[in-house]
DNA sequence: CTGAGACACTTTGCCCCGTAATGTCTCACC
DNA sequence: GGTGAGACATTACGGGGCAAAGTGTCTCAG
């Protein structure tokens, strides 16, 4: 729904590579929409800016994202956040304990969250929207794909049900000190 | 500072008596802020409106809050607070082991925070500043003044700076679930 | 010490308008 | 089939001017 991938229910010989085309133009266009991001901020970028940056014209990119900006936002931010999760997970696999897994996990998410280029320019130009989105409107999401990503990590030490507890106390906990760094309490 | 309480330095026979005139009206003036703030919003309510629910004059206002509006308001805010954590402190007190004195303090903080009229219209008229207040810039305060009401009853049961760590987390949490609650978790 | 009100200043909302951006469309192209 | 170019109506955004309201300070009478 997010990315228009109607294409993947299709059939057939050339099916694949039909999808494949779709999938390289989404990435073009959403590498291209990240360094507007990046560079412009986040309310400020156009559509067009986007379709230069990509190198499109403004129909293929409505025929890629139905639905237009929001569409096209909305997928940069579900992406983003795959992106960061991914290399946190990269970066605490192996750990012998809960207590080292958490420990790693929580270290090397605010480090990422500190150095997140998107994340910045979307806090600078729209703080309101994006603290909303961080602390009301997209916690379920971030907890859904945090949840995704570590409870198979975290069940490997306690039940699943516990796991997802964990999982989500933490992600609330790092958001918290992200956004609000204790004095007493080294982040 | 805060509430311009330089007559509190004074000393002689009258110093008492004028200190409390000078609190009763603080006092009325803080009531008829609150009855402003839950009727008409927060960003809404004028100094004038304030002084006219009080019953004085602006005169007057400006004496007893050197600084006007923004310093009323912070007052009003910093007696929130102190108001929130009595209630909840006053219910948790005599918890007889550290589970049941946290898990109090979260269910009794979380149903206050629900009923709380003033964070309601704060919340309705101004989000974003509000949110920022609850998430960045106030959680200081917040943890501050939690922590000199709860570190006391949490050090019964475990040492102090242990206590202050607890606390803490659950100021966080519970303004996580306050703001964004869990379809998974209860509160 | 308080109330009433004048005063200068800043902020707020509003209306208008020109510009820019969005989203949909058609058509030519390969 | 998919893509690019561009026209098109509609909407959103931003700045200027202006009236109204709010703020903060002051003086003076009670």
């Amino acid at each position: 729904m997010v990315t228009g991938d109607t294409s993947l229910q299709r059939v057939g010989p050339q099916a694949q590579s039909v999808s494949r085309a779709r999938r390289d133009l989404e990435l073009r266009i959403l590498d291209a929409a990240r360094e507007c991001v990046n560079r412009c901020g986040f309310a400020a970028v156009t559509v067009d800016e986007v379709c230069d940056a990509a190198g499109i014209s403004r129909a293929t990119l409505y025929r890629v994202f139905p639905g237009g900006r929001d569409v096209l936002f909305e997928a940069l931010r579900v992406r983003g956040l795959e992106e960061f999760f991914t290399v946190v997970r990269a970066n605490v696999e192996g750990a012998a304990s809960l207590d080292v897994l958490l420990s790693r996990c929580v270290v090397v998410a605010m480090s990422e969250l500190q150095h997140d280029e998107q994340l910045a320019a979307m806090l600078a130009t729209s703080p309101g929207e994006t603290l909303g989105n961080l602390t009301v409107d997209g916690v379920g999401r971030i907890v859904r794909v945090a949840t995704e990503f570590f409870v198979p990590l975290v069940k490997q030490f306690v039940p699943e049900d516990e796991a997802r507890v964990i999982v989500e106390l933490m992600v609330r906990l790092v958001i918290s000190y992200f956004l609000a760094p204790s004095p007493t309490i080294d982040c």
